[in-house]
DNA sequence: TGTACATCAGTGAACGCGCGTTCACTGATGTAC
DNA sequence: TGTACATCAGTGAACGCGCGTTCACTGATGTAC
């Protein structure tokens, strides 16, 4: 059995990480991280069970096999686990970034439409109910969830403006829409559609259809227009 | 001074409303009618200023100026008094529908579109609070709150969808748009748009700007592109 | 290699608190005669 | 109009419960020599 944990033993500076605090603000040791992310793991469970923030640290910690105590050594509430949880998720996102840069012009523009679809819907599949909550505390008006949120989304929205700005100059697109404000209409079209796929796939639209759809729009939006209708 | 609640005078099987029964089934007095409205507006008030459906029942009744138990005597726990104002915010909604019932050939169709957009942005600064708690609840798998939701949506979506059909046949909208994921996608355009007012005012876009976007994409997807760039 | 000590990490137990929920009771309102 | 009674509506008090939070303590791990 070959020893694990070797990074344990590695560079002990190493300057890769921004080395991750306990809540009295000593930096923590391989064992200590270990248990914390036993609770990350435990509180995304339960959020993936149950939803909304009315989690409590009994529970997270039960379900990681270790006591409340343990948790405040590592967060001061349930929303601060949230909350990580939450920046954790949006780390994904840069992904999907590159993609906005692709090709727009023709036939093209609707494969690079499907693809930031695909890459949206997958990024929500696999963290819906972390993204959820993350959304409902934003909307309600808690700033460190709003501001989560906003630095997950602000650069796909802007780059995504940019490409609208840019078919507006050339004629393509109506003066009437506001670039940013256009990007977070159809932002918004990604998120919920991807939050919805069941739903709509009970009413006989499945999920090729969904992505097809919410590509065509993404794509007409942008660019002004289909170039051919078939 | 006249007597007031001449109504609870009046003819004692009054069909127009379906007559509220307490917990027990018993039909509701005149004065519990009102202690009930108490409990729902404390609830209402309380939503808005919280939010999540973490408040508990000491708290609406305190609120109400009233105790815990009588509380129960007309709901069997806070979700029930959430879902019963989901409902009671949806029964605005038929309003909007008939809007999507005018005109959306040329420029009238912007027109419509703008209508549209600004009666929904009205309900939701209306209900916000709710509709988000509906809307949460609803994301999470509770049927009753997604049965509320559908109720509200379906039959603007249905309608919208036929628009879409119908300048499809015309030959105007792609047919990679399916119409009902596309009505779909409109709403939550809508939906977001209404919901995030302030967000979005916050990065510069203000509110007319915002209701001129989201009708010109209404508009632009439904009928198949601008009929002229101005 | 072995031993002594320092630090890290985890936890049981305790405290008080506010909640959900129920029940027997009081007070208010309506009705029959 | 007045009185007796029935039903409606509201509530104080009680119960047990699980939670948040803290602290002194134990055990695990690392380190110096």
């Amino acid at each position: 059995m070959p020893p694990r944990n070797s990074e344990a033993t590695g560079a002990k500076g190493s300057p890769t990480a921004p080395a991750v605090k306990a809540q009295t603000g000593r930096v923590l040791g391989p064992r200590a991280l270990q248990t914390r992310q036993r609770l990350l793991v435990a509180a995304a469970e339960l959020f993936r069970e149950r939803s909304a923030l009315d989690l409590s640290v009994a529970e997270i910690a039960r379900r990681a096999g270790t006591s409340a105590a343990t948790f405040y050594q590592y967060f001061a509430d349930v929303e601060e686990a949230a909350l990580h949880l939450a920046r954790q998720a949006a780390e994904e996102m840069p992904a999907v970034l590159d993609l906005i840069d692709g090709p727009w012009q023709g036939e093209q523009g609707l494969v690079t439409a499907q693809r930031i679809v695909e890459a949206f819907m997958h990024h929500w599949e696999a963290h819906h109910a972390v993204l959820l909550i993350r959304n409902l505390a934003a909307d309600h008006g808690d700033p460190r969830f709003q501001e989560a949120r906003r630095r997950a989304l602000s650069p796909f929205l802007e780059r995504l403006a940019e490409r609208v700005a840019e078919f507006q100059a050339a004629g393509r697109v109506s003066d009437r829409l506001h670039p940013f404000a256009t990007a977070a209409a159809l932002g918004s079209v990604l998120e919920r559609l991807s939050a919805h796929t069941q739903e709509l796939e009970h009413r006989g639209v499945d999920h090729d259809e969904l992505l097809a759809t919410c590509a065509g729009i993404i794509h007409q939006v942008v660019t002004g227009g289909t170039p051919s209708l078939k």
